[in-house]
RNA sequence: GCCCCCAUCGUCCAGCGGCCUAGGACGCCUGCCUUUCACGCAGGUAACACGGGUUCAAAUCCCGUUGGGGGUACCA
């Protein structure tokens, strides 16, 4: 084997992959873009009830979507658990570990019954048990010395070998733990990186222990990632918190801008350019500039980030990526009012405006719909406090039942009978119109909505004050 | 409880002993542009948790305190 890079992405396979683990496995692949190495998916399916097909996809799928692309695998842990017997047989035939018949409650009782405090303490340890039903098999972990991480992004990390307990690496069900599974595949693939996120820390040390005793040489650099935590600052949960990938994706967030806000994450460019193109990304990364300090996923400058992408698309690109969400099942409007044509009229200024491709319908909703709500604010500060809105609102109804239904000219008309008032006009005519005091130039909607539909609207307004 | 990690604006990142009266981005606020909003442009608000050292010099190094987090399973 070359001394190429190697690392891997491990995910247990629980269900749709969160944010947290979609940034981890962006800087593995970061990395290995990087470094001209390879990235390994390796699913850690060793536990029974995670063996179920459906939550592949749930992995592959939205590593894809973000454009993260694996050079080996996936290989599946429960597809290699011979190879963990084998190393657990090896270490019960060296004396590096024993069988155990204690059950969890049995163990808190004799710490009980003995003044310890809570933990294992070794407590079958030297009573030579055979292997049988229900019978684990605890590592003999060493009783004394330290083992030392060199983390990349920590630094130096030290635990005292006392305060590790003989752990199960066999469970009572015959199947092999993650520790064993973790050293053993770690060592087969030839993994000279291992970057994964910060809760992993605390269990480093037994892998390296296992390593050691099953003679597997130097260990691979370890390099752990702050955590992504929420509001709360507690590490990101599935159930508590807004994370599915996939979530993201049916929100209309582009894969680009979520990459780029995920790399921001933990890492930032030397030169403090923070939205740019991944190949820059992958240029500029290296482990060595990750943030020790957990960080917040901010949802407001993902909005930002994939507004700046949303921008930059050529506009045929923004109205085939726009479409999926203007011709959905949920529109505001009758699907037989949406028109592809109307809608690529006014596609560039709707670009200009939104924060994902799922907000274009906010920007057009009103020319599709066949009526409209006024937004509560947008009437309070168009309507109520603007001034002459009765008397602008004639005098456009007046005008647009005769003039030419063409945008220059219905812009035109508008502001003529302000300007005739010694008022402002657009506002009131907007929100009479949209339903709301912003949104994209009128005056193309206008022609697309109909001079009957416009003047109706307007004389509802009107027929409100 | 025990073990481990972390600590710069509200948030994310820069700073790796002097260039820092601490820089950028998002957010927020103001102005310009524009008879809407947004974009763009110009400004503004806002942080080195605290206490001791070390040093001619500390946001940067060391120790402690406080605060936050993670781990403590026959889950990964």
């Amino acid at each position: 084997m070359s001394n190429k890079t190697r690392v891997r992405f491990a995910p247990a396979p629980t269900g749709f992959l969160h944010i947290g683990s979609a940034r981890s496995a962006l800087f593995n692949w970061l990395y290995a873009r990087h470094t001209g190495g390879v990235l390994v998916l390796r699913i850690e399916d060793t536990n029974e009830a995670l063996k179920r097909d459906e939550f592949i996809d749930a992995i592959t799928g939205p590593l894809q979507w973000l454009g993260l692309d694996w050079d080996e695998g996936p290989f599946f842990q429960s597809e290699r658990t011979q190879l963990y017997s084998e190393a657990v047989e090896q270490l019960v035939e060296s004396g590096q570990a024993y069988y155990c018949d204690l059950s969890r409650e049995q163990v808190n009782e004799l710490c009980e019954a003995q003044g310890l405090p809570a933990g294992y303490h070794g407590f079958s340890r030297d009573k030579g048990l055979p292997d049988g039903e229900g019978t684990v098999i605890r590592f003999r972990a060493p009783d004394e010395g330290t083992t030392v991480i060199d983390d990349v992004i920590r630094g130096r990390v030290e635990f005292e070998n006392a305060h590790i307990e003989d752990f199960v690496i066999r469970r009572s069900d015959g199947s092999s733990g993650f520790l064993v599974a973790n050293a053993v595949d770690d060592h087969d693939m030839g993994i000279t990186h291992v970057v994964r996120g910060e809760d992993m820390l605390s269990t480093t040390p037994k892998v390296v222990m296992l390593w050691q005793a099953l003679g597997f040489g130097d260990t691979p650099t370890y390099a752990h990632l702050p955590l992504l935590v929420n509001e709360q600052r507690k590490k990101l949960s599935k159930r508590k918190d807004d994370v599915s990938l996939g979530e993201f994706r049916r929100r209309g967030y582009m894969p680009e801008a979520m990459l780029n806000h995920l790399a921001l994450l933990g890492w930032g460019p030397p030169d403090e350019v923070e939205v740019r193109p991944v190949a820059e990304i992958i240029e500029l990364f290296d482990l060595e500039n990750v943030t020790k300090g957990a960080a917040f996923f901010d949802v407001k400058k993902l909005d930002s980030i994939n507004a700046e992408y949303v921008r930059a698309q050529d506009l045929d690109t923004f109205i085939s990526d726009a479409e999926p969400y203007l011709t959905a099942a949920d529109t505001p409007w009758p699907a037989k009012n949406y028109s592809a044509e109307v809608f690529a009229r006014l596609a560039s200024e709707v670009q200009q405006r939104v924060a994902t491709h799922a907000d274009t319908t906010d920007f057009v909703d009103w020319v599709f719909n066949d009526e409209i709500s006024y937004d509560e604010k947008s009437w309070a500060k168009g309507i109520v406090k603007a001034k002459l809105v009765p008397e602008i609102l004639a005098g456009v109804i007046e005008r647009f039942a005769t003039c030419d239904w063409e945008a220059e000219t219905l812009a035109d008309t508008v502001r003529a009978v302000g300007d005739d008032l010694g008022a402002r006009s657009q506002v009131p005519v907007r929100v009479a119109v949209t339903g709301r005091n912003f949104g994209i130039p009128l005056w193309d909607g206008l022609v697309a909505l109909g001079r009957e539909q416009t003047i109706v609207r307007l004389q509802a307004t009107l027929g409100r004050l």
